[in-house]
DNA sequence: CATTAATAGATAAATATTTATCAATAAAAG
DNA sequence: CTTTTATTGATAAATATTTATCTATTAATG
């Protein structure tokens, strides 16, 4: 039952750790055209300042498909242009956000998003309280009307920001009316039909890498 | 400059993707205990739950130090307690939280913690409107005295939930007062001396793997 | 009480990912 | 104009991680 890693398409695979990189050098890029622009960057720089290997951004930067040159390294503006493209970050992509809690206001007024491609439309949520509202600019709908706007609007991703006890039931609810995608933060695996992507965002495993080598660090002494 | 993955201390070394898996194996088994307790599992049936493979199950539960009975798996409890051990969730760190925004509203109200071992005891803001204000039992105090509490309380986990354009400075007076391991969910890259552990919560990495198999998904037919 | 089947545990193989080395290229320096 | 150097790009090696196979154990069954 199950594979691993590796999204595989119509050219070349690509590892899920060069995927989860590509962001970070795309922050550092923009960071870097904001603060102290240059023409050209080279992949000793973008290691260096990252604290990681020069050989790794070059293997990662080779699946963008982008060209360097010889002595000076990549132009800027193409690389960041490479990882958007690459990433499907150049044309943006509308989304459902279920669950008004503070996580949900939190991701709701997240203005990173545009830059990602990624456009939340609106919200849900069942509490009377919050049903129409408006947070960020972002209408908060009552969700027995999710199912519908989904069918009309045809939108594919749904981001859960819904508390466990009721994660499942909106999944179902998403993916019935036609969402493909399910962006879950609710600390709970749901189950998906084959052919859907969920995404799940799981603070306990970072906790655990972070506990671990916190414990490893205060006993080393 | 700088290694990959694999956390190595007096034992074995562990992998970080077991890492993070574990706590997911925790969740599901706690979740089983409340919903429909059994005294034994086995690997085969979390796997099958979780949607892995049962070797992997296995394999990832070897590193607990866990014992299991043929014919019969695991006791759910005793694999608990080991996991809990191993991740060293059985005794409580305590936190405190820099950036009383919505973020991390949502992190002071989150009752998963407490499961986790980590406890966050005061949350730090910088604006008047805030500060003096009580959120889930936690009170919410002036940042520039975040140095000092700091050092009398000697904890040594932060939880940066602030915007990007303070993180780096925010980082720096933690670490100066004794900080040892940065929980960084400011979308940035922050500078650490060596002997640091930050653990960057990186959304764009997430969405970039949802973006992506997403893409694939819907290029198919 | 013997046999069967399910399972953990141990070992081995396969695969994925990272890191290193080498060759080609183009800018810079002499 | 030639040489040197920094860099990408290509290829290869090393390492980490996942998956498979085999063995031993123990509960269940007849």
């Amino acid at each position: 039952m199950a594979k691993q890693s590796m999204i595989k398409g119509a050219s070349k695979p690509i590892p899920e750790p060069v995927l989860r990189r590509l962001p970070v050098y795309y922050q550092y890029l923009r960071k870097l055209n904001l603060e102290s622009p240059r023409e050209y960057i080279s992949c000793a720089k973008i290691a260096e300042d990252l604290n990681n290997l020069a050989i790794q951004v070059r293997k990662d930067m080779e699946f963008t498909g982008a060209q360097g040159r010889p002595k000076v390294g990549y132009r800027v503006t193409e690389l960041l242009k490479a990882i958007e493209i690459f990433l499907g970050w150049d044309n943006t992509t509308e989304a459902y956000l279920v669950g008004a809690g503070n996580l949900g206001f939190a991701l709701l007024g997240y203005q990173g998003f545009k830059d990602y491609g990624l456009n939340i439309i609106a919200a849900f949520d069942s509490s009377a309280d919050k049903i129409g509202r408006e947070v960020y600019g972002k209408k908060i709908l009552p969700v027995k009307k999710l199912p519908d706007m989904i069918r009309r609007t045809g939108i594919k991703i749904g981001i859960l920001t819904a508390p466990a006890s009721c994660a499942q039931e909106l999944a179902d609810a998403m993916l019935g009316a036609g969402i493909k995608a399910i962006w879950n933060f609710a600390p709970v695996k749901i189950s998906v039909p084959a052919g859907i992507i969920v995404q799940h965002e799981n603070l306990a495993s970072s906790l655990a890498v972070l506990s671990k080598r916190l414990a490893l660090l205060l006993a080393e002494r």
